[in-house]
DNA sequence: CTGAAAGCGCTTACAG
DNA sequence: CTGAAAGCGCTTACAG
């Protein structure tokens, strides 16, 4: 004999020893070798050793794939987790609370992000589906979340992190964005502050034109008008809110506080008042709490999220739902903290 | 007829239709069902459109899990990522950059978190082999490798990235860790100091003890002997090295530079150094850079790595291996560079 | 251009 | 306690 499961040789990948390999070594069925591999019952103590010796001698591995092919439930044990950017610090404490939470019942992620791209949304979430994953979470990019619904239908629990749903009823975690950004201004206006600058994503993403709202909301609330000049969207990277800070202090009439509503954009704005020296004038207050924000001078005002807690809760939302939950879907909010620093405490000019 | 596929009513998951339901309903083969959805040739435009009617009447998904089973090269278009921790900055570059070459190719990332835990880097790494991962990106924890020569003989591509493998022949790409810590207190020792503190993980981590031989060289190259009360081994995380710091700069005679052999560690030095107002008297290089270290006052000084080609290499490497090449294993060293913020460049007391 | 049979590696459902 | 047969959803290898 020259190799195992001999039709095979012409494929490229090595051959990997099968449980019928196992078994014929043994000298026993295949349904034997699956029971000493699987643990069950009923197996004699001189048949295990002989299969276990079997196995080691061959270097034999389950073919999980197959294994879950077969299986009544139909599981993979296998979730996909779709984020905006797994590089950013956000989305990577939520993933890592994700991963926690399945790992401890033995359950594998796959991850991809989606960069604000609508198309790689529904292309991602389509292939982790069709790969059978048992559920999905998802923080979505899109405005239209309807084509997953058949999948929810048929049975593939769908949970949104960070953001909500659009057009499809599911759980989801979501900070409280309106509410945070209120919180955050009236921190501003409560100092006196009038001409605050608003520096944030394209308000198509539901969470910055929330975040938005809270902080029209806040000038209304002291007879505040908005400012065109001060308001600038489509800011989501450290170099567009930098450049944009940029453009606001050289302006003839400069704003004496800034909003940032994500922190990238916070860093960037950051980064633009200490190139300008005047990190002591403007007052700045970020959405989203980052590293080492508590050691700048001054110490950068935020409005804290939980990413962690929400990553934690999403994932333990999505296994309810797999051990059989059916309580109707429901958005949880999770509060946002104002956590003072120095830079939201700066007085107006 | 009430359901398809009836004999599976029993299963928990709801049912979801096969490509035996819609050759059925569309009145044809199961083959043809798969010509039309694996866009095969040879189908006539009519059979086709009967075809996709019937799959979108359905709301048809192929299962990917049970096409790899069946196809001859035995690939899944899936690879596993071991790091360290997919929350730290350096694992969350690398992370992004293995998903950008792999998302190219239509390959899904499996990911975990070893947190320096060998037991857990062999089961995880077993795992994704089980699930028929294609290949493996990992930044090992334990000692020994040699668990994976089999894997690896059998076929499946294993690549290591950040950390070298041991006890195993396989591609690597990691910094250059003795040099770029010899750099990073070399500059220290060109501008006098000599009571130069070492903080970092535990040196069974080979990057840890590559770097902590490169302090060495550096102080024995101006003669300097290693002082035992300067150097903190067992310090991974921010906390560890504010307190590791906190001593230090209380003993009766601190040091006048430290090295932080890590990100989180350059972290927690700089928030202790702050915390007691030395931060301009007391000069620190670290390894690895980190976001905002050229905001702070004053900069740190820090002898940067590139994760995000470290993560693209060895993602190229593995996709090579699977795409044929049968080359010698290669350990790739990726240089470090020293930038120059301030904090490195402080005179001795 | 089309499809029936066999098989991927495993588990289920039985029979002994 | 053990194992032969059938089947998970699909592709391969053929035959027409």
């Amino acid at each position: 004999m020259t190799s195992m499961s001999p039709d095979r040789d012409a494929y490229r990948r090595p051959t990997r020893p099968t449980m019928r390999d196992v078994a014929a070594l043994a000298g026993v069925g295949i349904k034997t070798v699956s029971r000493v591999v699987n643990r069950e019952d009923n197996v004699s103590p001189e048949m295990e050793a002989r299969v276990r010796d079997a196995a080691e001698k061959l270097g034999y591995r389950p073919n999980l794939t197959a294994s879950h092919l077969r299986r009544g439930d139909g599981r993979t044990a296998t979730i996909g987790l779709l984020l905006e950017d797994v590089a950013n610090p956000f989305s990577a404490a939520v993933l890592r609370a994700v991963e926690n939470v399945s790992s401890a019942r033995g359950v594998q992620v796959l991850i991809a992000s989606l960069d604000e791209d609508p198309a790689r949304e529904r292309e991602l979430a389509r292939t982790l589906i069709d790969r059978q994953v048992d559920g999905l979470i998802i923080a979505p990019t899109g405005r239209d979340q309807s084509y997953l619904i058949g999948e929810q239908r048929a049975g593939t629990p769908i949970v949104f992190v960070d953001r909500e749903p659009r057009l499809i009823e599911a759980d989801a975690v979501v900070s409280t964005n309106h509410e945070g950004a209120l919180t955050a201004v009236e921190h501003l206006t409560l100092r006196g502050h009038r001409r605050i600058a608003y520096l944030g994503d394209a308000p198509s993403i539901m969470t910055a034109k929330q975040r938005f709202e809270g902080y029209l909301r806040a000038l209304e609330n002291v007879g505040g008008e908005l400012v065109p000049e001060l308001v600038h969207h489509d800011v989501g990277t450290v170099d567009a809110a930098y450049a944009a800070t940029t453009r606001l202090l050289g302006a003839t009439d400069p704003p004496t506080a800034l909003f940032a509503s994500q922190n990238l954009v916070t860093i960037g704005a950051t980064k633009g008042l200490h190139r300008f020296g005047r990190q002591s004038e403007v007052a700045l207050v970020g959405f989203d709490d980052f590293s080492l924000a508590d050691i700048l001078k001054p110490g950068i005002s935020v409005v804290a999220q939980e990413p962690t807690e929400m990553g934690r809760l999403a994932a333990r939302l999505l296994f309810a739902r797999l051990d059989g939950d059916g309580t109707p879907a429901q958005t949880h909010l999770i509060p946002t903290r104002l956590i003072e620093r120095g830079s939201g405490e700066l007085p107006p000019g």
